[in-house]
Order: structure tokens, then sequence, then C-alpha cells
DNA sequence: TAGATTGTTAATCGATTAACAATC
DNA sequence: TAGATTGTTAATCGATTAACAATC
């Protein structure tokens, strides 16, 4: 696998929607595929897959197409799936909760280690298996263990504050799932956020165009 | 407020951003800003904001910038918050019922009108004053009342069929949050997808790029 | 071999940035 | 008025698509 400098985020958003795919195709027994039939699948043309691929050396045969199961395993090296990473909860109320009963960390490639709350009657139990430390007890935490990513699910007010904990702490990547856009050093720091509300505000914008194309149309001729 | 037939999806996908920021913005007391003040809060260019706006008629003042409230309100109705659109939840587990006891959907312009399972143990009850009713019914309510978005969070072997459905009975929009990427006609319905997966791995590929230069970084020299 | 399909470069398209006249 | 900042067009940049030689 060659290593590319520069791989745009256009592509780096492609690559897990890639994974998702082969798993995909890999489960229903399919072994190889062509640039062509994949992009069909997926709603891309066959030129930017060949393309996306070709950022990291391309992994195909030509008059043949891509192997299934080399392809995913090609792109799960390249998304970093084997590398050990781990993760930590930040947040045990409704969301943090169902996210640790139910995300698949492990698929992802991610070991789920502990969580922590400031609630004195989760401190000490486990959730789904995971044991829930206290807040305070974070940085001790952190100090014994490694952990790359810290998933929060704290509220809006308490965002910030664990974002730079967790930044003080040397961990380096956050997932956030709060509807704050912390504040952060990119140099220290990976931020990925999961905003819900600009999720929904965008599906809001795209059905209203629908309402409004409908009513035009109500008086035009149908060409 | 001009209707531009065609805006990019990248704009659209600003749009929330946008929201957010200028909602942030009326609540610290601020009343009026410039494009360039925006952009360094928000990581664009002023350029890019102007040009943004302009895509919808540009609703500032020459001289002066743009006032905060004006400019959300504006937005927010380009968004289409104030149209009155209307949410079911199929699906009350964790994640299902995590969202419907947190999400503020009527921040976002929605009104959660039920949720649907298909355990008779939630069936009759309500969630955070929601109603829940048997998936069976779904249908009948569809009819009855009007409903802009169903949210799926359905195990993944249901996800397809419930998309069939809320599409068949007319529902213009679904948000996805089922690791599945369910096939729709884009004639007939408008698919938003959450997939946490494809969120973590991307943050995965980032980490995992840090690492790697981390190591090369060791060996050079520091220019 | 002939056919298929990739790897890879070139062309096109679209989005971002720059520039500046308009104007508050 | 002078200064500031938008609206809007033009220039640049980057991403997608097209093309085709390489080769399995």
């Amino acid at each position: 696998m060659k290593r590319n400098s520069k791989v745009s985020t256009a592509v780096i958003r492609r690559l897990p929607r890639y994974y998702r795919h082969l798993s995909e195709l890999q489960e229903t027994g399919v072994v190889r595929i062509s640039s062509s039939a994949l992009g069909k699948s997926m709603g891309l043309t066959a030129s930017q897959i060949r393309q996306d691929l070709f950022c990291f050396g391309g992994f195909g045969q030509q008059g043949y197409g891509y192997k299934v199961d080399t392809l995913k395993e090609e792109i799960g090296e390249i998304l970093g799936i084997n590398r050990g990473h781990t993760v930590v909860v930040l947040g045990t109320g409704n969301l943090g909760r169902a996210i640790i009963e139910n995300f698949r960390f492990s698929s992802n490639g991610f070991h789920l280690l502990a969580a922590f709350d400031v609630n004195e009657q989760v401190v000490g139990t486990q959730i789904a298996g995971v044991p829930v430390y206290h807040a305070r007890d974070l940085e001790d935490f952190l100090a014994k263990n490694p952990v790359s990513v810290g998933l929060l699910t704290v509220p809006i007010s308490a965002a910030q504050e664990m974002g730079d904990r967790l930044t003080a702490a040397g961990v380096p990547g956050i997932w956030n799932f709060t509807n704050y856009e912390i504040n952060f050093n990119p140099e220290k720091v990976v931020v990925e956020s999961v905003h819900f509300s600009d999720s929904l505000l965008a599906l809001n914008y795209m059905i209203t165009q629908r309402e409004l194309d409908a009513k035009d149309d109500g008086g035009r001729e149908n060409t």
C-alpha cells in the first residue's frame, strides 16, 4: 500500500462506505466485483472508484476487477481497523448508554474500555459489561490506559471542558455527539462531530424544496 | 428571498451550521456580524459565506454586515423550520428512546407525533409524553396524520421494509439511523442517513494518519 | 488470442477564493 | 464624507469524469 501524503476529505469520507458495501458483498458471497458494478450499487461512477483507489495504489487486476475480500481488507488497513485503537465514553445518559449497548465498536476496530459519569448512582456499575467510573478519575485512567478516542455524550454545558481534559491528557481523537462545536487545537487532536441537528435540518431543507417544487409544478406544463 | 433552482449540496450542508452559529451568537447578545468575523469563528472564508448567502439573495447591508437575528430567521426560513413538519419514530430500542427523550425536535422545526414498535411491552405506553403504537398500525396512522419524516431506529433487518412502508404511504422524508443503506426511489422520498460507523471510521483514518506521520517525523529534520 | 477491466493521465466541471464596484 | 463591508463577477483551484494504453 502506497501512502499518499494528501488524500482529499471527499475520498476519506467515501472509504467507510466502500468498506461497508464490500462487507455486505462479502456476506452475500460475492468474490469479485468490477469498478462499474460497485459504482452502480453505490451511486458512484466507475471512474471515481478507480481514481479513489488509485490514491492508495490500486488493488485490482486488469481485465478481472477487484477481489472483494482483499479489497475490503486493504481498505480496512487504510482506515486503521487493525491498530488496536481504544475508546472511552464520557457521559452515560440515554445516548451514551444506547451507544455503549448497541454500537459494535469491535467491528470498527475499537475496543471500548470504560465509561465515565458524575452521577454517583451509575458510578461503580457496569453497562453491557463496561465499567463506569467517576469523571474525576478520568485523568488517572488515561495515564494508565492508552486511549485513542473519547466519545462525548455529556450535556452541552460540559462538552468543552471534557474535550479540553481529553486533549490535555493526550487523547488524539474526540468523537463529539453533543450539539456543540467544541474549540480545539488541531495540532493536538482530531474532532469528528455527529450533529443530529445539522442532519435533520438538511433533510428539512430537502423536503421543503420538494414541497415548493410540487407547488410550482402545479401551474406548469408537464414538459 | 430568491429561490435558486440549484443550490449545491455543499452549500446546503453549511446552512445548518450557519443557523447553529447564529443561534449561539444571538444567545450571547451579538446583534451584528460581518462575513469575515463569522468566517473566522466557523473556519470559512468571508468570500465563501457571502457567496453562500448570495445563492438566496443576500441578507446583509453594505458597510454594516449582517444582523444576527434577521439572518438567523432567513436561514431558518430557507431550511423550512416554520413549515410545521412532523416526525414519527420507528423503533423504540435504546437509540430510539434516547432520541425521543433528548433530541429537541421543536428547535429544529419538527413536531414529534408518535413512535411505533412491535414489542407489546412498550406498545400503549408513552415515552416522554409521546405515545407508542404497534407497528402494524403505522399505515392507519399515516393515513390520518400528515407525517413529513419517518425516523428509522429499527434493527437493520427491518430497515428496508419500514422504509418501503413509509415511502408507499407517501412520507416524503426518511431519517435513517440504522447502519444500513436503504434502497429507495429518489422521485418519491428523500433519505438522510446518520451512519455512526462511517463517522468513527473516518475518525479512525485521521488518527491513524497522525500516528504514521509521527513515526515518519521521528527520523526527519525539524524543517 | 480476444475481451475485459484496471491504472493512470488528460479534460471537464464545479466549488472556492479573489477582486472590486456598489452602497450603506 | 470616509470607511467599511456587502453583492456580484472573474480567476483559481480541486474534484470528478473521460479516455485509453497497459495487461490480466
